[in-house]
RNA sequence: GCCCUCGUAGCUCAGGGGAUAGAGCACCGGCCUCCGAAGCCGGUGGCACAGGUUCGAUUCCUGUCGAGGGCACCA
């Protein structure tokens, strides 16, 4: 199922075909939804830009576009206005016969890709040994959102957590442990997540301040890729306790991910050096071994390479992250390789991407696309920390919004009068988690955002709880109506007459092309802005002033379409907020 | 010094060659004998600055100013 736009898209193109032979197949007919009501839904701005090519003025070669244009079935005849906008109005007959067409599919219209591809999404990925803190939330979040998008969309994709279980912070953490904790390494099992925190904590303090200290944690690093069997049996004990701390917080969050650490990659490591520089692509540079990409430089103006070995024959993320890429490439057959981290990691994945490009793996086929995140600020504007400057735990995070829920739906009588003790735990749990992610989804991916309790917990404006406060209506709609959604027919005739109707339907044949648009662009806040603009054409369409009257229509044909209506915003939201790994309720 | 983001309303954020730049919060005002007022409707208020490209620039390019970030053995 096209959306109205899509399809208008394709009717001018093929107008453009005949004007321009060829050629106008190429002409992108620069459809956009016009902003204001007065021009009609959509607009076309291609006659002005045809000008030269057909001759004539933009209006006389838009009168043209007119004349060859087939789309009496679908809008109003096109009008001519300004310096040669072409005006489009959709009809009202054409929005119920596409409702009609979708209310029995459970995509909405939303196609499955023509060709499904084998996509790796990266995300979340921390290091390990820590506690999962506010800095992985976003990873987290905006990973899995991309993920369930794509999945959607069919695509197979692959899960990755590629998380820091090597390198420096281990030798550091092994190297401390030896030195003040031998105790420790009789019984590794012991471990708990607060004492590797509180492991971390002190080892990197000592990293930072004792360079000979530093030197001796290299060292470490050194040993455990040689298989040192007591650095090892630490090692493995640290990573599986992380790993069960960070997997408590991903079921919390309904996140599915499959473990891949950096230290996967050990075995292929000294081959791919080695490849790199049997090929000449690497050479040796102040000891260590370089692969110079693009024209990137340092400090002092000298090109910067990726660092593939160091001079001490470790490793470092630059080969990881290569070998990485390699592997998704070669092993895994992905063609599309989307990262999800922080954005100052910008230039590594495009010298890694490069790199990558350069030695062959990647070819014209593959797509290699960083997403790059803006940090989360407090209201202060500085990064989000606790009250005493702490590192705020994810837990912690995620309980603190569900207090805060629960004490603002305790706040309202009138709702907490209607809800058993159990209703009112689901309620805080699920907005709570919900709009933690919404507000994080509902920013530019790009963007610094500023955590504000107040903002995302609140009840109006685009929030989480807006959402699912617009379903719990239908749902509630459909009760006091005594009918059940699903079971009403799926060939409903769909009237479409009323302003608030015609508001509805149009937003509702939207869903496909933004699901389109953020499978391809990788920004989940398109969706988002897409969900609030839905919710208010509901809300409209329910208002006792501005809307229609729904459960008590007398004429049964009209209040089963608008039941419908409600029916199809509902699965429409649902299945977006699921899109976003977000629980609906029936009742808030 | 080089490179990358980003400057949109008092605040938090969208938008992105096209006709009068959208929301939320805050502020002012209207709407519950009527399907959920956690709502709806209206009002106040804005593209950092200067050039350039274009029929048309808030959007693209260049520069200035301002904020943040990255730049050889951390990730």
């Amino acid at each position: 199922m096209k959306s109205p736009r899509k399809q208008l898209e394709e009717r001018v193109s093929a107008a453009l075909v005949q004007l321009l032979g060829e050629a106008g197949a190429a002409v992108d007919p620069l459809i956009r939804p016009t902003q204001d009501p007065r021009f009609g839904d959509f607009q076309s701005n291609v006659a002005m830009g045809l000008r030269k090519q057909l001759g004539g003025s933009p209006r006389e070669v838009a009168a043209r576009l007119i004349a060859a244009l087939d789309v009496a079935d679908l809008c109003a005849e096109p009008e001519i206005a300004g310096p040669g906008f072409l005006n489009f109005r959709i009809l009202p007959s054409f929005l119920a016969s596409q409702l009609e067409q979708i209310q029995g599919d459970d995509r909405l219209g939303a196609p499955l890709a023509e060709q499904p591809q084998r996509v790796v999404v990266d995300f979340s990925s921390p290091n390990l040994a820590k506690e999962m803190h506010v800095g992985h939330i976003r990873s987290t979040i905006i990973g899995d959102a991309l993920a369930r998008v794509l999945e959607f969309c069919g695509h197979d994709v692959l899960r990755l957590n590629h998380v820091g279980d090597w390198g420096t912070p281990f030798g550091m953490l092994i190297q401390s442990i030896r030195e003040t904790r031998p105790e420790v390494l009789e019984r590794p099992d012991d471990l708990r997540i607060d004492d590797l925190e509180s492991f971390y904590v002190d080892a990197k303090r000592r990293f930072d301040s004792d360079p000979e200290f530093a030197v001796r944690a290299r060292k470490a690093v050194v040993d455990l890729q040689a298989g040192d069997e007591s650095a090892l049996a630490v090692w493995r004990a640290f990573c599986r306790e992380s790993l069960r701390h960070a997997h408590e917080i991903y079921e919390r969050l309904q996140v599915r991910l499959t473990d891949r650490g950096e230290s996967f990659y050990n075995p292929v490591l000294p081959g791919m050096v080695e490849e790199l520089l049997q090929r000449g692509l690497a050479i040796e540079s102040d000891g260590a071994i370089c692969f110079f990409v693009g024209n990137w430089t340092n400090r002092d103006g000298k090109p910067l390479p990726l660092m593939v070995r160091k001079s001490d024959g470790g490793y470092n993320y630059d080969t990881t992250d290569l070998a990485g890429v390699r592997h998704r490439i070669l092993q895994e057959k992905a063609v599309r390789i989307i990262y999800v981290t922080d954005i100052r990691q910008r230039q590594h994945f495009d010298m890694v991407f490069e790199g990558a490009r350069a030695a062959g793996w990647a070819g014209d086929e593959v797509s290699l696309e960083h997403v790059g995140f803006g940090m989360v600020l407090g209201e202060d504007r500085r990064p989000f920390k606790t009250r005493d400057g702490g590192t705020v735990k994810l837990k912690a995070l995620l309980d603190e919004a569900v207090t805060r829920s629960r004490e603002f739906l305790e706040q309202n009588a009138e709702r907490m009068a209607e809800l058993t003790d159990e209703e009112r735990t689901e309620i805080a749990w699920v907005v709570g988690h919900a709009a933690v992610k919404y507000a994080d989804l509902s920013h530019n991916v790009s963007s610094d955002y500023i955590f504000a309790w107040d903002t995302m917990l609140a009840l109006e404006g685009n929030t989480a709880a807006y959402m699912l406060y617009a379903v719990a209506r239908t749902r509630s709609i459909g009760r006091k109506a005594g009918i059940a959604f699903e079971e009403l027919p799926t060939d409903l005739p769909i009237l479409v007459e009323h302003e608030s109707e015609i508001g509805l339907a149009k937003t509702l044949l939207e869903f496909p092309g933004v699901v389109e648009q953020v499978a391809q662009q990788l920004r989940p806040h398109l969706l988002t802005d897409y969900m609030y603009a839905l919710s208010r054409a509901f809300s409209t369409f329910y208002d006792r002033e501005r809307g229609v009257r729904v459960v008590d229509v007398e004429d049964e044909a009209v209040r089963l379409s608008r039941l419908r209506l409600c029916d199809l915003t509902a699965r429409t939201l649902k299945t977006s907020l699921s899109l976003l790994g977000i629980d609906c309720l029936e009742k808030m």
